[in-house]
Formats: C-alpha cells, sequence, structure tokens
DNA sequence: CATGAATGAGAATTCATTCAT
DNA sequence: TATGAATGAATTCTCATTCAT
C-alpha cells in the first residue's frame, strides 16, 4: 500500500505538475507565477520539477501547447454534424450555439487570455496556437460550408470569408466582452439567442433562396 | 537659466515617465517591466518615478486609463458621418474600413494585450477599458443605426444586436488574428476589401428592401 | 555625528565590499565564495553590493586587477638601487633578499594560487597578472642587468634570460614549495641566506673577472 | 552476453568514472565540477558515482592522489643517467629538457593548477602533491649530486641546494609563465635552448674546474 | 551493482520600495 | 522636486546527496 501510494506520488509527478503549473498560469500568468509555488501547489520540490522540465519556459511552453491540441472537440462535432445536414437551418444554430458554448468555456478564455498576454514574450507560441486553434476552427467551418455550397445549400463563393463571417458573428461581441470582463456571460439562454441571431444574420446573406 | 531648465526638466517629468513606462508596459507586460528600466528610459532617478507615481500599479492603472480615453477618434468620425448619411451604403463601408484600420493600429493591439493578459491582476482596468474602448464604440453604432432605422434606412428591431453584428463582421476575424499573430495583417486594400464583404453580410439582413 | 557616521557608512560601501570581497576570494577562491558572505563581511546588503559591481565576475576580475597593480613596490625598490650601484654583490644580495620576502608575503602568495587556480576561468585576468607582475618584474630586472653589463659590472649578451636566471634561482624553491605547502617557510634568517646562494650561483655565471 | 556486456560495463565503471571526473575537474575545478556532470560524461547515473565514491571530496582527492603518482616518468629518468654518467655536461642538458618538457605537459600543468587553486580547501592534498611531485625531483636530483659529487665530477657541499638551484635555473621562468598564461610555450627548440643556458649557469658554480 | 526520482539547501541576480540629502 | 544608496524579499535555477527498486 506504502509502494504503490509512493509509486503513484512518483510516476504522477509529471501529470501533478503539469496540472499545478496550468493551475497557476492560468491564474496569474507567467511571470506572476513561480517555479516555487508551482512545486508547492503540486506537492513535489522545486527540482522535481526541473527534472521534469527543463526550465520554466519550457514547462510553460509545454503546457500551452498540449492544451491547445485539446481544443478540438468543437471541429469534431463541425465536421459529424453539417456536411450531411438535411436541415441546415437547424444544423447551423446547432452549431453556432455549441460554437459559443465552447469557446466561452471559463478555462478557455483563460487560456486565451494567457496567450494572448504573453504574445509579446512567446510570438511563436501565440501563432501556434492561433494556428491550432481559431484558425483551424475556421478552416473546418470553411471546408463544411464549401460542401454545402456544392450541395446547393448555401449560397458563396469563398468559403473562408463565409466562415469568418459566421465565426464572428457568432463569437465576436460575447468573446469580446468575455475576454475583458470575464465569463458571467448572463444565462446560457441569452447566448442561445445570441447564437440563434448570428445564424440569422448569416443566413440572410449565405442562404439559397 | 538653470532655474528655467530645472524647472521645465521637472515639469516635463511626469510626462516623460509615463511615455516611457507606455512603452515598456506595451512591449513588456506589467510583470515585465520593472521600476528601474522605466526610470532609466525616462532618464530619471527611480526615486523621480516614485515622487509622481505611488507605485507600479498606480503607474499602470493611470496610464491604461489614460490610453483608453484617447481611443475615441473613431466615435467622433462615426456619429459625424452616419446619422445625416445620404447614401447608408457607401457611408458604412467607410465607416467600417475606418474601425478596421484603426482597431488594427499595432499600438491599439498591444494595449488589448495588455490589458488583457492583465485582466486577472486587474479585473476592474479591464472592464473599465471595456467600456470606454469597445463598449462604448458599440452604443455609438447602436445610436446610429436606431438614428438610420428611424429615417426608414434601415430594418431593425435590436440596435445594440445589430451593433455587435457590424462590429464582429468588420472586425472579428483580423482582429482575432492580430491579436494571436501580430500586426502584419497584408496590405490595406486587403483590409478594404474585407470591411466591403462584411457591409455587404450585414446589409443583407438589416437593409430596407 | 549621526551624519557623519552614516555618510562614512555610505560613501566607504565599494571600499568595505571590496576589503571583504578580497578577503573572500584569497580565502575560498571564486566559486566558493557567494555573493552573501561578501555582502555580510561587508556588513551591506547583498543588493548593494549588486549596486556598485555588475556581477560577481565582475567584482572578481576588479579586485584582482587593481591588487595586481600593487604589486609594484619591489620594481621600485630594484630601480632605484641597481642601475648605480657602487657594489654589485652587496646590492645583488639586498635585492635578491627584498625579492624573495615580497613575493613570499602570504596575501600575495594567496593571490597567486587564486589567479592559477581560476586561470581556466579567467584566462585574461591570468594573463593580465603574469603581465603586470611577475614579467613586469623581470623586464624590470633585465633593464638594470643591461645597464650593469654596459657598465661592465656584469658580463651577459641576453640580459631577459639573465633576469630569469636571477629571478627563479632566487624563487623558484621557496615560491614552489610555498604555493603547495603555505607560507611557513621557515625563519627569515633561512630565507636571506637561499637569496645569498642565489646570489653566488648568479654571480659565478654572470660576474665580471 | 547480456551478462558479460554488463559485467564490463560494471567493472570499468570506477575507471570510466574516474577518467571523466578527472577530465572535468583539471578543466573547471573542484566546485566548477558537478557530479551530474561527472555522471553524464561517464555515461552512468549519478548514484552509480556515489557507489564507487562516498562522496565528492573522496572522489577529488582519490583521483589526484592517483595521478599524483603517475608524475614519476623523470625520477626514473634521472637515476637511471646520472649517477653513472660518463658525460657529465651532456647528461645534464639531457636530463634538464627531459625535465622541462615533462613538467610543461598540458595535463600536467593542468593538475598543477587545480591543486595549488585548491590549496586552500584541501591543504594536505595540496602538501602530499608537492612531496610526491616536486620534492620528490629535488631529493632524486640531490641525491645524484651528491653521488657526482662524490665522484669528484661536481663541486658542491649542500646537494639539496644544488638541486634546487638547478630544478628551478630550467624550470622557473618558463613554468612561471606556463602557471599563468597556459601552455602555448612556444616551439620545442627553444625550451632546449632555455635548457641548456640553465645547464651552463649552474655548471658556471658547481663544475669541478 | 545500477538506476530514476526526489530532496533541502543555497547559488546568482532582480524587484519594488524607502531614506537621507 | 530630484537623487544615489540602500534594503528585504523573491526569482530562476543548481548542487551534493539519498531512497526505493
Amino acid at each position: 500500500m506504502g509502494k504503490t501510494a509512493r509509486r503513484a506520488g512518483r510516476m504522477a509527478s509529471a501529470g501533478v505538475i503539469r496540472e499545478a503549473a496550468m493551475t497557476l498560469f492560468l491564474r496569474r500568468g507567467y511571470l506572476g507565477t513561480s517555479m516555487e509555488e508551482i512545486a508547492t501547489l503540486a506537492g513535489v520540490s522545486k527540482q522535481t520539477v526541473y527534472t521534469h522540465f527543463a526550465d520554466k519556459e519550457t514547462l510553460f511552453t509545454d503546457l500551452v501547447r498540449s492544451a491547445t491540441d485539446r481544443v478540438d472537440d468543437f471541429v469534431q462535432h463541425l465536421t459529424d454534424v453539417l456536411p450531411d445536414t438535411d436541415d441546415v437551418v437547424a444544423d447551423l444554430r446547432q452549431v453556432a450555439r455549441r460554437y459559443l458554448a465552447q469557446v466561452l468555456q471559463p478555462e478557455l478564455l483563460q487560456l486565451r487570455r494567457l496567450v494572448i498576454g504573453e504574445a509579446g514574450r512567446f510570438p511563436d507560441l501565440a501563432r501556434t496556437y492561433y494556428e491550432r486553434a481559431p484558425e483551424r476552427t475556421l478552416a473546418a467551418l470553411a471546408s463544411c460550408f464549401g460542401l454545402l455550397a456544392e450541395r446547393g445549400l448555401l449560397r458563396l463563393d469563398d468559403p473562408a470569408l463565409a466562415a469568418g463571417h459566421f465565426a464572428y458573428l457568432v463569437l465576436g461581441a460575447p468573446l469580446d466582452r468575455a475576454m475583458f470582463c470575464g465569463t458571467d456571460g448572463g444565462p446560457p439562454a441569452d447566448l442561445d439567442r445570441h447564437a440563434d441571431e448570428a445564424v440569422r444574420v448569416f443566413l440572410a446573406r449565405y442562404a439559397t433562396r
């Protein structure tokens, strides 16, 4: 039992450290978080942190990069639902609602703030984040819209442009607000209504008559 | 003679310090900037900085708040042009182009990044920034759109919602990209085209037939 | 009084720090001495040390370089005595004795050890030390010997070579021993005898018949 | 197979570690070398180093002591050649040349620097080094000179003194220079000439007429 | 015998801030 | 008002050493 516990303790070190570091970086930023705090919160010694991660910068960028990789859920949803849709309007609404809900998740918002705030110090990281998260989503949207256009369900020439219009009609206002004012974005029902209105504008332009 | 020089030196101190501090805060963030660096760049002693500003936090928030006040140009332009417009389409395009160009100014982008990055540490500051900059612009847009609706030039029920749609159709994609990837947003002509397309979508929904 | 004391305290900081640092570097080497120990021994805070010296390396090299400059006493003695000598034998003996006594001073020995021990880390410093101390002395000796040869008091072709022979006949054995075994080199009388014997050998070769 | 390989690996461990440690100690000093670096360079784990050597100090002193033992070559040469010489002048020259060449070997110079630099921390080690290397050579020289004096080939009362004169006439200048300025002591031919000149001075005093 | 993981102490350096002038 | 000198606490990172396997 002691053995098991200890082994678990050891083997999990890297994981525990990552978790502690992520929590603190999200909460207090890169410079605002000390390696000592990370070690303490992880319940290990400072040096153990350094055993697993070469330095603070490595720890930080590793962490952000892997968090970035997990931003995929929505893209999956998107490509599951849209290409074979029977009801463009209903499915675009569903997609919009889900998109908005996903992007406004508190943790993801904090990650955005973190990456944006450190874009000066870690420009490559910020660019990578952009490519793997917003841009990737835009590309998936564009691809879906292209398919729908081919099926005659949307009317558009430039799928990427349409994707941008869709995404920021849906996200723009609430996301921008949330970046500055935090996540208390009002009741989910309002968000759904917001998403529906965005889809309405989108379809005013892109729906086939 | 000595007096004049010294007095001039003195009187300029606060300004020089503000300028130096702003430069550094924008470039390296709040924690990444030291009072010593500020003093050095301003060409004064550290203590002189403290004579003018109680502490680092005060200096920072003062600075950001006053920078925030200067975000007004576009609102002025807006309320000058839109309410009395003769040509809604043309003027919305002009407004959209100007809006986009203004928001993508490198200094303003850095200020956004700074405020967003420090939103955890200075939530009130971030909220204030939001109110004085994006929200104020949205309110001005909404007000203009309301007037245009009354003149029968736009078709809308919820001016605030329409303002959000307009703003983020125009800004959303380029601004989000710029937050992460910097300002090299391609040639201005592209931005203008982007603004025009946004207006097209906007009008597809909000133009009177 | 309070004023004077405090002012003295402040103004002397650099000096006190130098003294403390020198003591510790000589005693424990470069890596073996911490900035904290230096500050403590100097009675100031660590940061005050950094106010006066950019970093440990700067402090160290500054210190060694200025200690090096003070190695001049013997050269002065040399050039005072030898060129106008009336009695070569007696004056060479005097010079030899003084040379030996000077070089075996405990502080100077420790400085030699320090510089030699750190020659790998600070090669330029070691070279500088060599040039300003041993080499400079050798050059002065050579110059004097050249003059004496011109006066027909010594018989030699290569003053630099003769200087080397003189110097290390006198110094070699005791200095080498002292480098390893410390300064307890026996009674001064023995050193004087050693110097005299060295001069005897020197003159066996270089005296005019 | 696995066994053999592993056993070989094991048996060599101590040797590999010694070699790695020696390399690093010579290059970077005692404090400048970490156990981790030693383990890494030796290709073993840190703990394996501790399996073979109780602690860093033990490793260091063991190493230096055994390196010291290997300084014997010249003593052997000396006692082989001198006592039965047919040609004192020629053989003293040969001995002098060999002595100089041996002492100026880069590795040996670094060892001297290391021991001298750490004489404060390891006084016993430095003393031991002195006894086993320079002093032992001086004793062997003295013994040989004594024998030559008995054979009427040298004229001297104090063999130890003569040995010191010989040794430092030969070594003094180049060794001192090399301690500070490294090993680039010029072409070997110059060293040989230097040795010859030293012997000339030595014989001016100690040769029988 | 050898290892990977862990540790506590301590290294150099920097920070925001204050004091006496 | 402006300054140079000083501080105490904190920062990143390293070290020699030990433990369980």
